[in-house]
DNA sequence: ATAGAACATTATGTATACAAGTTGTACATA
DNA sequence: TATGTACAACTTGTATACATAATGTTCTAT
């Protein structure tokens, strides 16, 4: 029986610059070379070059010949991308495949969300990033079609650093979030689809709007973007 | 100013082996391996890692580690994959970005539909489906989403394929097609595009178990798929 | 001081050498 | 004959050497 590996070096180096960009580590517009990162990964070329290949692929890097390879930014035009993509693929999957997400988990989100204090500090909001990014993850995951599977883990990404090229978000933001999260997970629970997918509409209108000021706050202060 | 060129050995190699994949020239489950590629090609290695890399991202082929390079096959469960996407592409597509279509070209495709007299034989039926697929490629053009847009791009590539696995279309379908083109053209050209949407909408499930029926039918004679 | 040419540096593109694992075959052995 | 083992012939994974192009620097000439 075949088995593909995935503990090669060129998956190594994939995964940990691939994590480096979502966490903005590596910032939007830096700068890379193969010899630094070779040299951050003591690894050779080969599975340097594999690995940037595929992240050029899925656009988080663009390799300029003879001159050097750079990190994806992020516009204003790319936030709206995302989240057309996500208004796209969210609702459908709550209307078409509800019968796949696990009930006792959105139980747990549900409560969560009624449950769950403002955050306090760095810490907290870092909390209500995660569980952000679990909800929606939970219903994604629910998604039975490969290729839009596949888009929805690179708009995630995207969307892991947007939230962070954005600054932290506002207090008023997070707890409206809270709230539309308990409306879609309660509809579910209810096993209204329809209406759940409806509220997801709406509440990832308001979070593109929300991701937009802030974003255009963060670079008016930045200078450029 | 920056430039990327795309006129490399990788860039070549890609094309080429996409080239005879989507023309099932290298049919689905068959093996290939480096060294074929490299000496078809008359390259070294390399260029050939990376188009096949490519490839492999792209879902096209797989690579089993020492043991080779197989292509992919596309089952039944593909082809609902494949109007699933369609499916929520292309209506979305007719609703959000019709302002983008050209309707100097949509009635050339009007006229064509309304005209073209039933195929003869393999030329006229090789028209037919250039015709076909142009007619959704001017549509997709319009989406100006690069996510969305190379989605339908790979999902164009796998409907390529699969048309030639399903084997020769009937002539009933042939003529249901152009009918159903033709009423989709005329909503747009109409301005009437919700109708244009649930028109293609309709087109889309019709093509779809066409294709499925088709393809039982082929898979049934071969033996497996 | 400034403009331009030669050059050193550094980038990726490509080719090739070597490493390591898989598979099928031939052969020895029971 | 059947079976297991050693080995030869593949495969891809990785490292490295070389080719080529872009860029910045330095030195020279005006």
């Amino acid at each position: 029986m075949p088995k593909e590996q995935e503990n090669s070096l060129q998956s190594q180096a994939y995964q940990y610059i691939r994590q480096k960009i979502a966490t903005c580590e590596y910032a939007p517009n830096q700068m890379l070379s193969e010899s630094q990162l070779r040299d951050e990964l003591g690894i050779s070329r080969t599975p340097v070059r594999e690995a940037v290949s595929r992240l050029v692929q899925e656009g988080l890097l663009t390799v300029f010949p003879k001159r050097g390879i750079v990190v994806s930014g992020i516009s204003i035009g790319d936030v709206h991308k995302i989240f057309e993509v996500r208004s796209l693929l969210e609702p459908y999957t709550l209307r078409t495949y509800h019968n796949n997400i696990s009930l006792e988990e959105m139980k747990e989100f549900s409560d969560s969300f009624h449950n769950h204090a403002l955050p306090c500090e760095d810490t907290c909001l870092q909390d209500f990033y995660q569980l952000d990014d679990a909800f929606h993850a939970l219903i994604m995951r629910s998604l039975e079609n490969d290729y839009l599977q596949e888009l929805s883990a690179r708009i995630q990404t995207q969307n892991f650093r947007l939230r962070i090229l954005s600054g932290k978000t506002i207090d008023s933001r997070i707890r409206d979030t809270m709230i539309e999260h308990a409306q879609i997970a309660d509809a579910c629970l209810n096993g209204e689809w329809e209406q759940a997918a409806t509220a997801m509409e709406i509440h990832l209108i308001h979070s593109r709007n929300s991701a937009l000021s802030m974003l255009l706050k963060q670079s008016s202060i930045a200078g450029i973007l």
